[in-house]
RNA sequence: GGGCGCUUAGCUCAGUUGGUUAGAGCGUCUGGUUUACACCCAGAAGGUCAUAGGUUCGACUCCUAUAGCGCCCACCA
């Protein structure tokens, strides 16, 4: 059959083409179907701030698998797409661009409508961009529910599930230590914190009874209290006692308690509590019923409250003029110039981050309000449950102990953050004329202003202004976690009860990185659960996803993490997809990387897998080149079967449809790829086609093992076999075509090991040159391995010749064949085979020696073991079956051992 | 400081409840174009599985310790 196919796959040619054929065949997106058994995956959403890069490949590439596999397999299999409006990041990103354009300070300038305007559009762009991307990689998600989480519905759902929250109290309003940024005004999260190294002083000063250490002294003004560990022998007597004590601006008054937080090593065993300005005196404050308060104002000077001459002065200056007038007094002990301290800055500014107490929203974890199993049990503890009980599994199982690990130190949620790009909170506070006047003269208002002007009057849930004047909604806006907890079940319609989310939910796999295991996975848990088992549906149904998947980062040829800074390491996803085609950096993104570990990835790793997708391509070339129309048409039948090659073939493919399966049971994508990998080079091409091109050419099992093949393949690399499909002249598109199924009819143990021996004898065949030298008239022997039995076959002249006559072996010359060398030829093959080219005896000897032995060891230990009436009487029944069945195969293989010691000896 | 992980061929990595001779790709070397593919084919070299103990008939695999590397969390008053 002559069709015309170029002998290199020009990935470019046709990916394009390909996606856009599924996508409009509808393909992508499944229906509600009760006779289906529904698939769901969600597909982690991408912040919609800029570029996809490599981790997102990862993260399709996998999904995609799974999606693919689990349609061809008959599933409804639904994969729901996906963006993040990226609360902080993007409002960074765009404030940091209109900072570049000139504004000095985009919210005071522009305003909230407007700065959001601008925000919005910069989302959609990247939105666009994003989608662009994701078909790229050939992801077959269904983009008719595509979502983003500023959607109305999405909002609609925040605010659903916050009034639920609000409702059953578990969202309070609360002090707490903030990360606030002076230069820019704002609060920054935990994460986004970096420390630096620095050496600064450290200043020992006396402090009535005790000396305390601090670097910070000007934070010191209003301590008035003294921590001493409980057990310090030190401090046994003054514990609880109160003292008069000169200090910055006179005499005070301090008092003494204990606490085990402290560490009696560090510094003089004693501190004094800042409360208002340390996260960890903030806590003990609490602890403790102290008093909080204000010492740095938000401009990161002394407040003028606190002190009249050093009030207004930067921390810099007042730090250093307090320990003038400390060391004027004679309070200074001693200065260590070398203190090494990390400083928290903001890593977007530079600017160094002062503590502060504001007022912000939480989520209580340890209120016990959810009905679970029969209790009433706390988020905290609802979390714990769901792993424990193996509701939720996570891959790899070590993230589930630092799961568990992060939820015993887990504190209440704060979910309010001062940024204007999100969901703003549905919280509105009655005030006075006055307030509401002065906060609507400020631009930027967030709920700093709130706490300027001291509002503290009633406050309601609503996503309306409440009827009467004065009202106030929150400024602020709900942290980018609280809305993407919601994913798997609000982009399923809820809090409507949609066919959609009673068929599709919980959804089955949540593929993600390890790094944000605990900002969304857990998260998601926590909302999926709360809200769902609110609704009252059944525990089992109200997690987001039965597993877990949690893929490792990708990373450079070094091993450093890849990042946009550095863009000599850094491998822009669609340039490898333009180079080298979506599928082989598919392969090399998936093959080769195991859950939970980091991988690196380089050019060279994906060229290799592009040789690979050139490999399949040329294979089925051949394939092609060698059948005919009708041959193309005919089902496959058993009777079809001719050889042994055709026997051995259809056998490997068996096994490996069952090993595929089992593998992608367990999440093993990388094996299953592999496999694949392995038997359509190393199998199908190396060995069928060549056989293929003399007396067993055999039309129906080569494209039969072929389509089965491109089916294997094609979750992994869907352009390809796609292609390749529509060449072979199917009219259905492989997406929707069938999984293989096993099919034990076709497993033909028994030929394994002869033709095993051809495959040998084809090796040498290909490998004979003229400088052969070897004895005439030597006898032919072979030894043959195959599975777990090496069987020694004796004067296979027979199975030799037969390989002799292939066509393919015939001696050409000028298009000439030649008789007389192809004679030539099949003489010096029957000398080439002596034993001594298949197999080393000496070394065979050696092996079945080792070998024997250790079965001898281990039959004999058996043997003891059944022998004891003790064990016998105590050990289960089925363990005794199990070593009883497992002596017998073991006195059996050892039998097998001896033979073939015997044989190989007389090979000699 | 607390927790987790990694260490296997020159490089990048697999290795499933402990069980035949520890594997792959790349790289290196040798040889090869007889009707798919040089993005190819055949073959070779290359490993005391980080180190030291232990458990076991048997350990890359389980346990303990040590070293080096990495990650996460907390944070130094």
């Amino acid at each position: 059959m002559s069709i015309e196919i170029e002998s290199a796959y020009e990935a470019k040619k046709y990916e394009d083409k390909i996606y856009k054929k599924w996508e409009e065949s509808g393909a992508f997106t499944p229906k509600v179907n009760k006779d289906k058994e529904p698939y769901t995956i969600s597909m982690p959403p991408p912040n919609a701030t800029g570029v996809l890069h490599l981790g997102h490949s990862v993260m399709l590439a996998l999904e995609d698998i799974m999606i693919r596999q689990k349609r061809m397999d008959g599933f409804s299999s639904l994969w729901l797409p996906g963006t993040d409006h990226a609360a902080i990041a993007t409002q960074n990103v765009v404030e940091k661009e209109l900072r570049k354009k000139g504004m000095k300070n985009p919210r005071k300038e522009l305003g909230r409508e407007k700065l959001i305007a601008e925000i919005r559009d910069f989302a959609e762009k990247s939105k666009d961009r994003i989608r662009n991307q994701v078909r790229k990689m050939g992801a077959s998600c269904d983009w008719t529910r595509e979502k983003y989480t500023l959607d109305d519905n999405m909002n609609h759902a925040v605010n659903t599930f916050f009034k639920y929250m609000y409702e059953d109290g578990l969202i309070y309003k609360g002090g707490r230590i903030v990360n606030w940024d002076p230069n820019m005004q704002t609060t920054v999260a935990d994460d986004e914190i970096e420390y630096k190294e620095e050496t600064t002083k450290f200043y020992y000063f006396q402090y009535g009874p005790v000396v305390i250490g601090t670097s910070r002294p000007e934070t010191k003004f209003l301590d008035k209290v003294i921590v001493v560990h409980p057990k310090d022998k030190r401090y046994k007597d003054i514990i609880g006692k109160e003292f008069e004590l000169e200090w910055i601006e006179g005499k005070i008054k301090a008092k003494v308690i204990a606490d085990e937080c402290i560490d009696m090593k560090l510094g003089t065993g004693a501190m004094t509590i800042t409360p208002a300005h340390s996260l960890v005196d903030f806590e003990l404050s609490q602890k403790h019923g102290l008093e909080v308060e204000q010492i740095i104002d938000f401009d990161g000077k002394i407040r003028k409250e606190v002190s009249k001459e050093f009030g207004g002065m930067p921390i810099e200056e007042a730090r250093q003029k307090i320990v003038e007038t400390l060391d004027k007094k004679g309070l200074v002990v001693k200065i260590d110039e070398e203190y090494i301290h990390n400083v928290s800055t903001n890593y977007r500014g530079k600017g160094v981050i002062e503590p502060q107490v504001m007022k912000q929203w939480f989520i209580d974890v340890n209120k016990k309000i959810i009905d679970w199993k029969g209790k009433k049990l706390s988020i905290k503890e609802v979390l714990q449950d769901t792993v424990r009980s193996k509701m939720i599994s996570i891959i790899p199982k070590r993230f589930e102990k630092t799961y568990f690990h992060w939820i015993d130190n887990l504190r209440d949620w704060c979910i309010s953050r001062q940024i204007w790009w999100g969901h703003q909170i549905p919280i509105w506070y009655k005030v006075t004329e006055e307030q509401y006047k002065a906060f609507n003269r400020k631009k930027d208002a967030s709920s700093l202003a709130l706490t300027i002007l001291g509002v503290d009057g009633e406050t309601k849930f609503g996503t309306e202004k409440p009827e009467g004047d004065y009202w106030i909604q929150d400024p602020d806006t709900l942290d980018t976690w609280f809305s993407s907890s919601l994913w798997t079940f609000a982009t399923l319609g809820w809090p409507e009860k949609t066919e959609e989310l009673k068929y599709y939910h919980p959804t089955d796999v949540l593929e993600t990185g390890y790094d944000i295991l605990f900002f969304w996975v857990a998260r998601m848990i926590l909302a999926s659960t709360y809200a769902l088992r609110r609704d009252g549906l059944a525990e089992e149904d109200t997690i987001p996803f039965k597993t877990v998947y949690l893929h490792g980062l990708i990373r450079d040829r070094n091993g450093k993490k890849m990042s946009k800074t550095n863009p000599e390491t850094c491998i822009d996803p669609l340039d490898m997809i333009k180079e080298y085609g979506a599928d082989a950096l598919r392969l090399s993104l998936v093959i080769g990387s195991t859950p939970g570990n980091d991988m690196r990835l380089f050019e060279e790793k994906v060229a290799g897998y592009r040789n690979f997708i050139n490999k399949i391509w040329n294979g089925s070339r051949f394939a092609l080149m060698n059948v005919n129309k009708e041959d193309l048409e005919k089902e496959f039948e058993k009777g079809m079967i001719k050889s042994h090659a055709d026997k051995w073939i259809l056998t490997k493919l068996q096994n490996l449809i069952k090993e595929v399966d089992e593998d992608f049971a367990k999440h093993r994508f990388s094996d299953a790829g592999t496999k694949i990998y392995d038997f359509i080079w190393g199998q199908y091409c190396d060995w069928y086609l060549e056989i293929s091109k003399g007396i067993h050419k055999n039309p129906a099992v080569l494209l039969f093992v072929l389509r089965n093949s491109l089916k294997l393949l094609h979750p992994f690399t869907p352009f390809v076999t796609e292609k390749l499909w529509e060449l072979l002249g199917e009219k259905e598109l492989l997406i929707n075509a069938q999984w293989p199924k096993y099919d034990k009819s076709l497993v033909f143990e028994e030929e394994e090991y002869e033709t095993k021996l051809i495959q040998q004898v084809i090796t040498k065949i290909r490998s004979i040159r003229a400088e052969l030298k070897v004895e005439a008239g030597k006898k032919i022997h072979a030894i043959v391995y195959g599975g777990k039995y090496t069987k020694i076959l004796e004067d296979k002249r027979e199975a030799i010749m037969r390989l002799a006559r292939l066509e393919s072996l015939d001696i050409t010359e000028k298009g000439k064949k030649i008789p007389a060398a192809k004679a030539a030829f099949i003489e010096k093959i029957e000398l080439y085979l002596p034993l001594k080219d298949l197999i080393d005896p000496e070394k065979e000897t050696k092996r079945l020696d080792k070998e024997i032995e250790k079965k001898s060891s281990f039959i004999k230990t058996l043997e003891a073991k059944l022998g004891n009436e003790g064990y016998l009487k105590n050990a289960p029944k089925e363990l005794i079956k199990n070593e009883k069945l497992r002596l017998k195969q073991e006195k059996e293989n050892l039998e097998k051992l001896t033979e073939q010691k015997t044989s190989v000896l007389s090979t000699k």
